[in-house]
DNA sequence: CAAAAAAAAGTAACCGGTTACATTGGCGAT
DNA sequence: ATCGCCAATGTAACCGGTTACTTTTTTTTG
């Protein structure tokens, strides 16, 4: 690879010159910038962007750090991602923590260096880890699709306490009082809100909470699928299953579909993201949308924004919106 | 952000040994190196990786480029990719091209002085695209399933046309002859091999190709819902649909079921890849599998040790195998 | 105890760029 | 012809590390 001294040698100017021609500042006079680009081409340079960065402390690159590669909305998280980098003419970063929380913590520091501003949608990380993060870090940090405690961070969040509460009014609506649930995991602020989303509706609708109607699942299918087999083996009766994504509730139409269960016929199943395929189950499933499309454009707007000026925190939070299908019926038919 | 100097200053030694106390090289007394290590730590002092990078040329970064973040094999081809390379203690940055073959090109350029090698899974570059990065790059690129016409690159690559075959073969056995086709894009050779496997497989089955029987997908499900509709419109008649992935296969069984079409026992359908969410339709979705994970194992691990060594070019070819489920049925038991 | 060898530490150049500041040269005004 | 100004270019320090080589200190050995 050839260097700014190759391109000196063969244009017959100092590095100066060659590097006012590259970033078009400076006065040169244009018979001397021609041939620095036709030595630039002779040659196949290209600037080196570690030198550059070193140099500038810019490195018009923003990192994104999920806690891991198979997460829920991975897909659309990421492209999304990339177009908005891509229309600022950064460079993206992606990079996993393994699901595990140190980890995690090592990769974001070790960002620091290569990145201008970091966004982190993790689920592995606590508050606690953030928050040290926060101060050790000298580039920000945005946080997306989790409430932090304080309002001392760029976030972009969801309302997911209420997602769940959009859901049971629309199975209360349809007439369901027997609701189960299939949570994800209990070890972050999500599922916690989710859950109390879940227990707050029920109180608000004079229904004793069962212990017995919830099970825990991880958010992907065969938890899903598991959760919803232990529902039936149990012998449990419930005429409507909450799952806390769609991916679960996917799951468990397979269970209940396994069983000889129809659905939304016999039991209503609803989930909560408005993944992608789950318009291509049958029935198409009943979900609230977590438009995290949008949510990562913004998020990754904000970090852009904060390479280069510094901003007040500004938290960002949107709702989920129901959006319904066929895989919820009313108990009133069901019944007659 | 501390840099090397403040550890100087605070441990009262010269650059050169706080370089050997991080790097653990050379002698280094033991008293002097416990005093540079507590500076680092009362200063969270962390080397700057680009400076290293700068100075070493050296990374220990894995490029990996993909032509689009939304692509099939992506959760498990990413995940796989991030332990392969984090076992390896090296960073692995991942970067899509936005389906533009320009923009992909450009962006691997770029990448060159920030990794030691890339890995290319490419389905928008052509194979003179690849040729040229090839010739430009001075770090070594393996091409990931895609099979390259010359024995010049390292590659891991797939029987795209065999996979095709062995699932014809399946259809044959249980009895299936007019078998539509559900294509991917067949801009690049991946559908242009698959296509010739459907093709070569009808003609030694010795059963006339007809154009009206193969539709063209992109490889999501909505392709395939619609590639499938289109052939119901036409009224042609057929008993099984090959598609060339699990994602159109599963919209043609969507577009199916809405037509009130019975799978399998009316039409048969098939997919390629064995997607995770293929084991939750019903029916389950037979399959040829590709192993994705496996190949991203090797392809990442032969990056791995091109960063140190030149190693003569190496290609790795996986083939698929078939996984029976439920969507495909003998013809005659559909016919009794 | 002096000399040689080994260990420990420092110096300075280098990686490939950027940039503040200095220098040169050409031109118009006086 | 002289001066001043500005455009054009060069010089050298710097970004934060590494490393070959040199110097200093300590230990070993005869």
């Amino acid at each position: 690879m050839s260097t700014i001294l190759d391109v000196c040698k063969l244009a017959g100017v100092s590095k100066a010159t060659v590097s006012r021609v590259i970033n078009g500042i400076g006065q040169v006079k244009p018979s001397t910038r021609e041939n620095v680009f036709s030595a630039m081409k002779e040659l196949g340079y290209r600037p080196n962007r570690l030198a550059q960065a070193l140099a500038t402390n810019k490195t018009h690159t923003i990192g994104l750090v999920v806690s891991d590669f198979d997460g829920i909305h991975f897909g659309l998280l990421l492209k999304q991602a990339a177009a908005s980098a891509e229309f600022a003419k950064k460079q993206l970063i992606v990079t996993d923590g393994h699901n595990d929380p140190d980890y995690e913590y090592e990769v974001i520091l070790q960002l620091e260096a290569q990145c201008d501003a970091v966004v982190l949608y993790s689920r592995t990380l606590t508050d606690e880890h953030i928050q040290r993060l926060h101060e050790q870090l000298t580039i920000p940090i945005v946080v997306l699709n989790r409430n932090m405690p304080e309002q001392c961070f760029h976030s972009v969040s969801f309302e997911q306490e209420a997602a769940v509460t959009i859901m049971m009014d629309h199975l209360f609506e349809k007439g369901h009082q027997k609701i189960a649930c299939i949570t994800g995991h209990m070890g972050n602020p999500t599922g916690k809100a989710r859950l109390n989303g879940y227990k707050n509706s029920l109180q608000a609708a004079s229904i004793d909470f069962k212990d017995e109607l919830v099970k825990h699942g991880v958010y992907d299918m065969k938890s899903g699928y598991q959760a919803c087999k232990e529902l039936l083996n149990e012998g449990i009766t419930f005429t409507a299953i909450v799952a806390f994504n769609d991916c679960m509730a996917l799951g468990a139409l397979k269970a209940l579909t396994e069983a000889g269960i129809k659905v939304p016929e016999q039991v209503s199943i609803t989930g909560i993201d408005n993944d992608p395929v789950s318009e291509f189950f049958t029935p198409r499933l009943t979900t609230v949308k977590l438009p995290i499309t949008d949510m990562t454009k913004q998020a990754i707007e904000l970090a852009i924004t904060l390479c280069d000026e510094t901003k007040p925190t500004h938290s960002y939070q949107y709702k989920g919106q129901l959006i319904e299908r066929e895989s919820v019926a009313s108990v009133y038919t069901a019944n007659n």
